[in-house]
DNA sequence: CTGAAAGCGCTAACAC
DNA sequence: GTGTTAGCGCTTTCAG
């Protein structure tokens, strides 16, 4: 009765009083019991990128959790890269049935897990990955339309970053071919407002009329170095971020940027994981993210 | 052998082929069975506040893992108060053996959590508690200190972080009141530069030389208000914020903060937690934080 | 349709 | 000092 087999004849009123007891005493079957004997174990383990936590993600993990529990799955998260506990580690402590994550995973951390106890795993490395590079595609496409001919592309600070980072420089890369353009020039930044007035100068020098940055906090430290060095944007150089934090609207000027539905990707993740749970394809549902540009003032 | 059991005599060879043939295999026990079996899991479950994700607690849950992984403990994250599974079905998912949470966990919870198989709960909430409070009162200390005389308090926009924000805002008041001057006068915030730029009139208005900010997010967004009123800071309008995030050092004028070493912060609560295991009180060392004031431009 | 029994993969306590 | 076994709390399967 409590796993609610259907076809039963309990006189309701014992239903509701055993289901009451149930609630007062609030039971929960112990996680390692239920795993151990079902041989699965409704855990879902998220890897998340070192550092690039922001409420960006935060919006997205809400999500996911919140349709894997209208699965009946639990969530975890991970925070990957950082020392500690490699993932394959936490995975088998947790006994993961699923681990999702939104970077690519190495191949051979993937056969580690995928050995581990039947553990399914599931990456967005399928459709996230297009996804980095259509972001940056986007930007660059955006700033293209706006007549710019010379783009530079402003890497992020920290190193762990940068396996985002790339994909997301390719997408540019790409659509400067495309647009029969020079490729982009990248440059590395620092939060640090005289470093990036450098950077912005010799952006300047180098012809390049617009920069796509690797995020909007490194697009809203180049415009404070704009603003040291005396440019405007979007005169002097178009500026364009990426994830549409909630400080890209206070910026000055207000920042262009690329914004996409967080809500429908952790929703689209975990129908994935629930279909990869049942011997689907662990694939996620292509038109999912809608990446696009938000318009701002300063490009 | 494999338990590093002292006191065998295997041969030298014997031992060194096991060992590489378990690192071959990467060999690792189910989690579920070692915790069914032992009654203990070595699973840490972290519930971090909803929303309040950031580079700074990022920092932390960096260290904080990395501490419990020297222990042998496997850490796992929990976005609370998000739709989706509460923090007691998760515990049980991963049969934790100690909760630790970043906020106060309410009495019934903690009950439950502490019911739900012997699992022992740990919270921050004795110190934690304080230190949030402390972080509000070292803001206002520092504008009294300059000779500020009446002072703003900037609410967060989102209400999930209110219960952070008034333990901040009472810090403040507290030193206000310390002081012998008005308690602060609070405004709600937004990230829109018109409405900010109508708050920092307001405070004028209510002869406010100084406001705190909930954050740093909601200072530079009050920044961007005041340049849209064509005030500046701090000769018009004094700002201090909280966390110190990257985003703070650019901003325009580089921003007063109130920084903590979350790295120490982190291994406090580690070594807390694996005292609890060994029976010990859940306390962190006192001196953990030690939240002080990053003296920038704004103030 | 309901009850009893086997056993999931490990650890701990026990005899040898 | 080493091998063996009982059993952790559940699910599932298989008789009744």
């Amino acid at each position: 009765m409590l796993n609610d087999t259907p076809g039963q004849s309990i006189p309701e009123e014992t239903r509701r009083r055993v289901l009451e007891a149930v609630r007062q005493l609030d039971y929960r079957p112990r996680g390692s019991a239920r795993s151990l004997a079902a041989g699965r174990s409704d855990v879902i383990l998220l890897s998340i990128p070192h550092l690039s936590i922001g409420p960006s993600i935060g919006r997205f993990v809400e999500q996911f959790a919140a349709s894997l529990a209208d699965a009946g799955l639990t969530l975890v998260t991970h925070l990957a890269g950082a020392p500690g506990q490699a993932l394959p580690d936490v995975c088998a402590a947790v006994d993961a049935s699923v681990v999702a994550s939104l970077e690519p995973i190495d191949d051979d951390t993937a056969r580690t897990l995928r050995r581990a106890g039947a553990t399914i795993v599931f990456t967005t490395e399928v459709e996230a990955h297009p996804t980095m590079r259509q972001m940056g595609h986007l930007q660059a496409e955006h700033l293209i339309g706006l007549g710019h001919r010379r783009i530079g592309y402003a890497m992020p600070e920290h190193k762990l970053l940068r396996k985002i980072a790339d994909d997301r420089f390719l997408g540019v890369a790409d659509a400067c071919a495309q647009a029969g353009i020079d490729p982009p020039v990248a440059l590395d930044t620092k939060f640090d407002t005289a470093v990036m007035a450098r950077a912005a100068r010799r952006w300047r020098r180098e012809s390049v009329t617009a920069v796509c940055a690797y995020n909007d906090e490194v697009a809203i430290s180049l415009l404070a170095g704009m603003r040291r060095a005396k440019l405007t944007a979007p005169e002097d150089l178009a500026i364009v971020g990426a994830d549409d934090i909630p400080l890209a609207q206070v910026a000055d000027p207000p920042l262009s940027t690329i914004a996409f539905d967080l809500e429908k990707m952790g929703r689209s993740l975990a129908e994935a994981v629930v279909a990869s749970l049942s011997g689907g394809r662990p694939r996620v549902s292509p038109p999912a993210f809608q990446p696009h540009v938000i318009h701002r003032a300063s490009t």
